[in-house]
DNA sequence: AACTATACCTGCAAGC
DNA sequence: TGCTTGCAGGTATAGT
């Protein structure tokens, strides 16, 4: 389900309202989700005061007055909203946080490719965060950093676009956008883009992560923020999932390959 | 070292 | 209708 535009939107949806509430209790349903839920979990946000959130990649990150931090991962179809206090847990309901104005913050993963974890605040970036790359929204995403990376790797860009350790946040869908946008071949090999077109695919990134946290992010299924709502930049989709469909821009019929065992879309009339 | 395939899990749609 | 198959927004790990 979400990339970086859907766990900012995230993020901001709940802040405002988890801003200085208190943790009463932790209530899990199951002992694992993709990591074992540890027993510390539950200890750690027990009676602590939520002081911060934040995103990393499409880590959510709550920080507690404690020196602890909750990290929340969504996986493929995890969701995490604030439900009343007369909420009865559903289906796929793995992990409740009890506040103390009698709300529920509830973690739903039907996958369970998620994950909870609490970790000292402090370790958050040297520990668990220290392997990630720049942030595309960042002034850190320049083209210095870029080039550098991309001519030093020989794989199709768009798997490069999707490798955590170089860019951050952008998953299947945005990566097959981007490259629409930048008019670049997602086959092409990372090694031969002209330095006009990392140019190109730099601007297109940071267009369509920007436009998509403005339009609430992307729900092709079952996305949606923590008060339930659902995004609409699948509106404004190029070519994700509009195979042998025609192209907006030039009419030609959008082609659908596979890269790295994930779909990719594009035209191949735009994209050279 | 760079890159690809696989595993994890449930739900749903397409095809037979 | 009902069954089987494949695919889905992610990522750690095993294998080539």
């Amino acid at each position: 389900m979400p990339e970086l535009p859907e766990v900012e939107i995230l993020k901001r949806s709940l802040e405002g309202q988890l801003m200085h509430s208190t943790i009463d209790r932790l209530e899990k349903t199951r002992d694992n989700i993709r990591y074992r839920l540890s027993s510390q979990l539950e200890k750690n946000v027990q009676a602590a005061k939520i002081i911060m959130l934040r995103r990393r990649a499409k880590y959510l990150v709550i920080d507690l007055n404690n020196a602890y931090s909750i990290i929340i991962h969504l996986g493929m179809s995890g969701r995490l909203r604030l439900q009343p206090n007369n909420y009865e847990i559903q289906k796929h309901d793995h992990v409740i946080f009890h506040l103390q104005n009698e709300q529920k913050l509830v973690f739903n993963d039907a996958r369970r490719f998620g994950m909870v974890y609490a970790i000292a605040t402090s370790l958050t970036d040297a520990q668990f965060f220290y392997n990630l790359g720049v942030e595309p929204l960042s002034d850190n995403f320049t083209l210095t950093y870029f080039t550098e990376k991309i001519l030093r790797r020989n794989m199709p860009i768009k798997t490069l676009l999707m490798d955590n350790q170089i860019i951050v946040g952008i998953g299947n869908i945005y990566a097959s956008e981007s490259l629409f946008i930048a008019k670049i071949d997602p086959r092409k090999p990372s090694n031969t883009l002209t330095n006009e077109e990392i140019n190109r695919l730099i601007l297109a990134v940071q267009n369509v992560l920007s436009k998509a946290i403005d339009a609430g992010g992307t729900t092709l299924k079952d996305f949606v923020n923590g008060d339930n709502k659902a995004g609409y930049f699948q509106q404004q989709l190029q070519v994700y999932a509009r195979h042998k469909q025609q192209c907006l821009n030039c009419s030609a019929i959008i082609e659908k390959i596979k890269q790295a065992g994930r779909a990719t879309f594009y035209c191949p009339d735009c994209q050279k």
